[in-house]
DNA sequence: CGCCAGACTATCGTATACAATGTTCACTAT
DNA sequence: ATAGTGAACATTGTATACGATAGTCTGGCG
């Protein structure tokens, strides 16, 4: 098998850090530990399916099994884990038919956001588009793969918030999360041209050109899902 | 102790019934809980705001704190529940424009929805919705209220189930319970001509007409839009 | 008369302990 | 050899207990 693990039994350390510095204020643990296991899942840490016992991340976390408990309860909800009750938690497994129906329906979220946002962006967030638009055009003319890799989140970002829809921020955001966790299972995509068609959507939305800006941004991500689809493709031989 | 309670203080009796029967197998009482308290909100029997203390809903219920503290996680990631760090758990508010984004945004995925049915549905289901369709125009030609309430429900489920995106029957699902919980905590909405709305865009689901079945799903939900403004409204004065 | 400081109370955050359930595996009987 | 059985183990579900923090109230001071 390719079971590459970085077999230390223990990818504990990070997770260490992450909670360190709360103090006793503010955060609470429960909500810590929330975060760190949910990116930890996101970026692949934990494989789709592997089991996660309570005592165990309780242990790894060096906390009771109180607020691993309510983390993964949390989790469960935002669909990343999957509860069975008195027999345990494991990471949610997505099938092939859900990786589709996600791209489906980011597809078509991207391109109402975008519409929206070609409405109803004020002057102000305008200019912060066309500021990331600039910024993500110089990062792309030199080849700057980690500040594009950065660009590419905000932009997804940045274009629902101005579409002034908080369900649909929280919905995108939701879909964005699990569309990052297919990737974090599969080879590496071939991000080329990525840019460009973000800022062919920039360009559409701050120039208020909605119905352009809609089935750009739908198309994208179809082409995203295409990407992902050959992926899946050639990890299967 | 205080453990009498078979009388109607209104509340707690429901509650108890709920989770009684669990017996000591498959549901955890965290899940009776969530669920207990999930409808306790929509239903508006906890007002908007209304302070939701862990030892209260733990004695009311009679369990500890811990189950309760993990379904008020839960509903807090659900939307229901607003949860500040050490200060304690409030049923959510929303905003005058929250309601109008809630409302939005259901035009537009219930509109997609439509859409898809039509496409998707299978004769199968294509029947089921045809038995749908016969059983709401008998109960709006005798005016069943009781029945056409019960169908109104159904009818949105099995056209996002139709639709066959899961995420999109989740999202829908989500969206759905919040339109109610704005029903409960304002005056009963006019609902004469809405079975009628019902019908028609069931008619173009049958006959797949995707365009069709997707314009009038979104008015559909317009239109409920502004049953809703025009009821805050009234309530303001 | 108003305001700040301190204790006091209510409530949340977390840990520990125990009970109930599910799982595994050796052992026996057919 | 295989299927069934039951006991030991692993893990989750829930309760109780203790510590920490935010909000409140009272009393003294300016």
């Amino acid at each position: 098998m390719t079971d590459e693990r970085p077999e230390n039994d223990q990818e504990e350390p990070d997770f260490a850090a992450a909670w360190a510095g709360i103090g006793s204020s503010h955060k609470s643990i429960n909500m810590a530990i929330t975060e760190t296991l949910r990116a930890a899942i996101l970026s692949g840490k934990f494989k789709a399916g592997e089991r996660l016992t309570e005592v165990g991340l309780a242990k790894a976390f060096d906390v009771s099994r109180n607020p691993v408990r309510e983390a993964l309860r949390v989790l469960e909800v935002e669909g990343l884990v999957e509860i069975n009750p008195r027999k345990g938690a494991r990471v949610a497994l997505l099938t092939v038919d859900e990786v589709q129906e996600i791209i489906e329906l980011r597809a078509e979220l991207e391109g109402m956001s975008a519409k929206y946002a070609a409405r109803r962006c004020s002057d102000e967030v305008r200019a912060n588009l066309q500021q990331l638009l600039d910024e993500g055009n110089r990062a792309d003319a030199t080849n700057d793969i980690a500040v594009l890799a950065e660009l590419n989140n905000t932009f997804h970002n940045q274009i629902a918030v101005a579409g002034k829809n908080r369900f649909l921020v929280g919905f995108m955001k939701a879909l964005n999360e699990k569309t990052q966790w297919i990737f974090a299972n599969r080879p590496e995509p071939n991000m080329a041209g990525n840019w460009k068609e973000h800022a062919a959507i920039l360009e559409a939305v701050i120039a208020a050109d909605d119905e352009l800006a809609s089935v750009l941004a739908k198309r994208h991500v179809e082409d995203i899902g295409k990407e992902i689809a050959k992926a899946t493709e050639e990890q299967e031989r």
